[in-house]
DNA sequence: CAAACGAGTTTACAAATGTCAATTTTTAAA
DNA sequence: TTTAAAAATTGACATTTGTAAACTCGTTTG
């Protein structure tokens, strides 16, 4: 009957149907029952055919950007701190339960503000973390035409962070963008190893690059003893503790910043191999993501160092925000 | 309470608000009743907060459109006929009972089909119609940088399709693209009048705009009494059968095309104002929306005469189509 | 050849969804 | 201030959906 017959052609016709499928019930409207009866199939079988069309991203939903931005909170908080766009993600819990539901929100808003954001051709920068991953991982599949995307930091081994590149090639995959991961830890072991690392001339070009981006998107650590430099091993608490003590305020790119959000240099500072806050605020569009109000401190200096244009942040966090 | 006041913040609020609810809904996977719980309101009232969501384009459903080309028959016709990609709609009916289901079908797939072919900074024509009004009903909102899109048939008032500019208007403003339409009508009452129109500058310059485009997407009618040409009053029934008797085969771009796809001039060709064959032919990217076995003899013209590199059709068509 | 496998089926049930009509609350307007 | 219109609520109901378990039927594959 198949006259090209193989599984080549076959994959291709189910995929095809399954577009087709998708398309009944999601814009025809049709149920699941009368699909099947079409198709000639049991109604089982459309359930299972409509979830492998979700899960192969045949299908994806996607959420406008720009109304994310446009509510009160969000106005308010832009105009207060001189930002360009503000996206606050909710999820309308009355006593903040659980983290991870919050993280998985603001991954999504900030998935569809980065769309929002994001230019054709422009020269991206994505750190990574948990709040980056949240967002890498709610990017749906839309293409922006000449982009290139790349890893700010060296990558690490994170409990919390499975493999930290797969921020950045998930993202560059997504948008079909040309992928530069670092080819460096994060963290060295001696400063003079750290240096090494970064003159080894495939390192060198990529720290390069990392000094002309359009864009970049990063999230912002604390200095709680938890804190993910710390929950990685990048850091100790002794490290943390000295410095709160010397004024530092948050953690971004694995460096520490002060209240102003300028950068302090200390350990381990000099052995980390990773964007440098110049070049972050050398982009012209520097999209932070944070989840969390225990990182008020951390947001504000970052926003008074002038490291944010745009940013995302979780209903709760936002309100802290805008009463400090 | 409300600071800022005014309805103009309120409403931002609620838009923004139907956001985080479909996120929360479609991402996180939450039932309409934990989030009924959550904004501690009805769950009535989120049944009705998606339904605006949907209803106001807040969430869109996309299905990629490169599946809808790997089909057997998609590539088998291809191969045959030597086009670049053809998409095929399918409604899965076995007695295609309901022409407007499969139309609205196939508007969808030739949607995500435009999506998949159009390029940032492309120019792009479009001719109305039946077709290709279902087409950009489907159409959903996305951004294509630098995009032009042009009317290439005059206007009409037409009982099938409200109003004919209505196809370009709505794809260039889902796809953020500037809106050139055509003053003029489709049909002037004598081709005197015609030449009148056509020498006008502000329709001159739109013409010569017709002239250079990167990608037109029209659609074909046949020669039945009842094809759109005719319905819409702009040519006869007598007309038809003549144009028929000297060999057309089908009308595109309301120009009679013979089997070859050369255009044959007859009534009323000389009172059109509209892009000539030749501009389409020009054209890089020629997309070919067509629904209907009617329109067999019509379509396999048009590709005779190289006026399609791209081909949406339903699934019935293709069939007769690759048999034929 | 038989075991293992994949894809699909049937049946059954619990949960989620859409919809209606009647009612209350809120909001805007006269 | 009263009133009309709009928006949200409640409760009831039919439908639709997701899921599970046990079963069938070809196709591989050892």
């Amino acid at each position: 009957m198949n006259k090209t017959g193989g599984t080549f052609s076959k994959d291709h016709d189910r995929t095809a149907r399954l577009s087709n499928v998708a398309l009944l019930y999601y814009g025809e409207g049709l149920t699941q029952s009368e699909i099947a009866k079409r198709l000639q199939v049991s109604r089982v079988t459309v359930v299972n055919l409509l979830r492998e069309a979700r899960d192969q991203g045949i299908v994806e939903i996607h959420v406008n950007g720009e109304q994310l931005k446009e509510s009160t909170l969000a106005r308010e908080l832009a105009s207060k701190f001189d930002l360009e766009d503000v996206y606050v993600s909710d999820v309308f819990d009355t006593q903040a339960v659980d983290r991870a539901a919050v993280l998985r929100q603001l991954g999504r808003v900030a998935s569809m503000a980065f769309l929002d954001i994001v230019e054709p051709g422009d020269r991206i920068g994505i750190a990574w973390g948990e709040t980056i991953m949240a967002m890498s991982d709610a990017l749906p599949r839309v293409r922006v035409e000449g982009a290139e995307v790349s890893q700010l930091i060296g990558s690490m081994i994170s409990k919390r962070v499975p493999a930290s590149e797969n921020c950045t090639i998930r993202i560059a995959s997504q948008i079909g963008a040309v992928c530069y991961t670092l080819h460096a830890p994060a963290l060295a072991s001696t400063p003079e190893l750290a240096q090494l690392f970064r003159d080894e001339p495939t390192i060198a070009t990529q720290l390069e690059r990392l000094q002309n981006l359009d864009m970049v998107a990063y999230s912002i650590g604390n200095l709680s003893d938890e804190t993910h430099m710390a929950a990685a091993g990048m850091t100790t608490v002794k490290e943390l503790h000295a410095a709160q003590a010397k004024g530092a305020r948050g953690i971004i790119c694995c460096r520490f910043i002060d209240a102003d959000g300028r950068g302090i240099s200390l350990p381990p500072t000099d052995r980390i191999i990773a964007s440098e806050l110049a070049d972050l605020r050398a982009a012209k569009k520097r999209m932070l993501v944070v989840c969390g109000e225990d990182r008020l401190d951390a947001i504000q200096a970052a926003i008074m160092g002038g490291l944010a244009t745009h940013l995302c942040i979780d209903a709760a966090l936002g309100k802290a925000l805008l009463s400090a």
